[in-house]
RNA sequence: GGUCGGUUCGUCUAGUCAGGUCAGGACGCCAGGUUUUCAUCCUGGUAACACGGGUUCGAAUCCCGUACCGACUACCA
């Protein structure tokens, strides 16, 4: 039993794609890669109610960013489309046909505002209205009503559903990959609609439909769904069919409180729980995404295929292919993970680092050209190699190397009245003249000459570096000094401890 | 309410299937070190087996119960 490992996501394009769908289809596709299978994309749109314009289109840029692939799907194309439901309407009537023949279903007419009504009636003496074995023989269906009327109503157009006929009382077995063996007593389960009234079937039909037709092997999903798996085996065995293997993925959870992680977790604590930015095109309103927040693909992708998964050694910080080496869902955890924000950002530290300067310095340019300095590239990449490592996103780079492109516009208070002492003046006078004559100004001639300067005249190191840094970069703070005076040169190096003598000048 | 699932440091987790290292790593936090500054970095520290029974020489690990948490319970997915 060699089976090809055959996965997929299959989304409804009802808005943003939450980071915890983003995670169900990173598993998907890293036991795909794994394995040498096949990942497919499949849009769940059976609902037209719900649809939302642009969310399809979200789904797939999202991916894109995230560098997830699909072997087959709406975008691409394969031999088993086509992968959107609202296509494969057609298709769904006749197995809904196919198991009333067989008597696994049956018409229902109850409309929905009937059993809303009922709903609402048993809700009032306290008890739950279930459509099921108990109660279908009350109800109006093709199992009480005769032959001919029900033939009647048909022909007449009257609306109706397909209901599953689940059994009274029987024992379901399931296996579960994450989870293991699961019983569910099917006197628990409702006769659940397969075919709706509008034409379109159900998540559940079609999904089951879907599955079987394009020959999914591992069902890996969410955990919310773990309560609609007894229905699914039990269509599988109605239809006569192979079920797939399944896996139901333990859930995000809030950072803080209960409860899996939603939209407002994030306004409220200060972080995207979407991949892109959305804007809503009902009400206009704008959610951030991880995307425009700074974050690497690569990092957003990384933390999240920890959460809930781990290699089983000390790795933690992965590329999409030795992450895919690694994994299987063996090592997938059975309990909810919690979010955290401040390990999203370490992450994202950790890709910055390990980042190219070229690639860096392409991210940071446009913030350059957005202050009006025109820098050259090559320029940028030495800053940015200095400074990659004190920040955690590309939008923090320049606050961490503004000195390297402008003179400081003023010093700050603290570190003046710390560090510009009466003596200050004087010596920054003279390291000036030391530094005309330096040649070549680079970060190791100077670094020596300056600090044979020092020795020579018994001056504190700390009091003259410091200061001369307040010059430099107008406050404490910075990489390597010699490095920086040897970046801007010498000319601009001097013009800086001109302006800072003339604006602070002498201490008394 | 019912059904199903879950429970190891504050958080992500290793260890559980094949009982036997002071329960390991990472994030965070705290302290120290490196440094001309800040940050990074390095070193160290902090801190957990939900609870109660049982089986056993020995239980985070096996069994039972309890508690708590969550998901689901639509002509939504």
């Amino acid at each position: 039993m060699n089976q090809d490992i055959r996965v997929r996501f299959a989304p409804s394009p009802t808005g943003p794609l939450h980071m915890g769908g983003v995670r169900t289809a990173l598993y998907n596709y890293l036991l795909a890669r794994k394995k040498g299978g096949k990942f497919i994309l499949r849009i769940e749109d059976t609902d037209q109610n719900r649809f939302v314009p642009g969310a399809e289109e979200y789904i797939l840029e999202s991916f894109r960013w995230c560098g997830i692939e699909f072997d087959e799907g709406v975008h691409v194309g394969g031999p088993f489309g086509p992968y959107r439901q609202s296509e494969r309407k057609e298709l769904y009537k006749q197995y809904a046909d196919q198991l009333i023949q067989s008597g696994h279903a049956y018409y229902a007419f109850d409309t929905a505002d009937e059993l809303d009504e009922l709903r609402k009636h048993y809700e009032s003496e306290k008890k739950t209205f279930t459509y099921n074995a108990e109660s279908r023989g009350q109800l109006k269906n093709s199992l009480v009503i005769s032959e001919d009327e029900v033939k009647t109503w048909l022909d007449t157009g009257k609306p109706y559903v397909i209901r599953f006929k689940m059994p009274a009382s029987e024992e379901v077995n399931m296996q579960d990959l994450i989870r293991g063996e699961v019983v569910v007593n099917t006197r628990a389960l409702d006769d659940k609609i397969l075919f709706k009234s509008d034409g379109m079937p159900t998540y559940h039909l079609a999904n089951v439909v879907d599955d079987h037709l394009m020959e999914i092997s591992h069902v890996i999903r969410g955990e919310e769904w773990l309560p609609s798996m007894p229905l699914h085996i039990m269509l599988y065995r109605a239809f006569g069919w192979n079920e797939p293997a399944f896996a139901h993925l333990p859930l995000l959870l809030k950072p803080d409180g209960k409860g899996k992680l939603s939209k407002r977790d994030g306004d409220r604590l200060g972080f995207p729980v979407f991949p892109l930015e959305w804007t809503d095109p009902q009400t206009g309103e704008t959610t951030r995404g991880y995307r425009e927040d700074g974050y690497f693909p690569e990092a957003f992708v990384n933390m999240l295929a920890l959460l809930g998964w781990n290699p089983g050694d000390e790795r933690e910080v992965f590329e999409m292919e030795s992450m895919a080496e690694a994994f299987s869902l063996e090592r997938v955890g059975k309990s909810g993970a919690r979010f955290d924000p401040d390990k999203a950002r370490w992450f994202n530290h950790q890709y910055m680092v390990l980042k190219a300067n070229e690639e860096l310095t392409r991210a940071f340019m446009p913030v350059l050209q957005q202050k009006g300095l025109m820098v050259d590239s090559e320029y940028v990449q030495q800053v940015v190699g200095l400074v990659k490592e004190r920040a955690d996103f590309v939008h923090e780079l320049w606050d961490q190397s503004s000195f390297f492109f402008v003179a400081p516009d003023g010093y700050d208070e603290k570190a003046v009245k710390k560090r510009w002492k009466p003596d200050s003046y004087d010596q920054m006078m003279e390291l000036k003249e030391l530094l005309v004559k330096t040649e070549p100004f680079t970060a190791g001639h100077t670094e020596e000459m300056v600090k044979q300067w020092i020795e020579e005249k018994e001056y504190g190191m700390g009091a003259v570096m410091n200061a001369f840094r307040l010059l430099i970069v107008g406050a404490l703070q910075g990489p390597h000094l010699f490095d920086i005076i040897a970046l801007i040169g010498q000319e601009e190096t001097l013009m800086r401890i001109q302006t800072g003598l003339h604006e602070l000048g002498r201490k008394e």
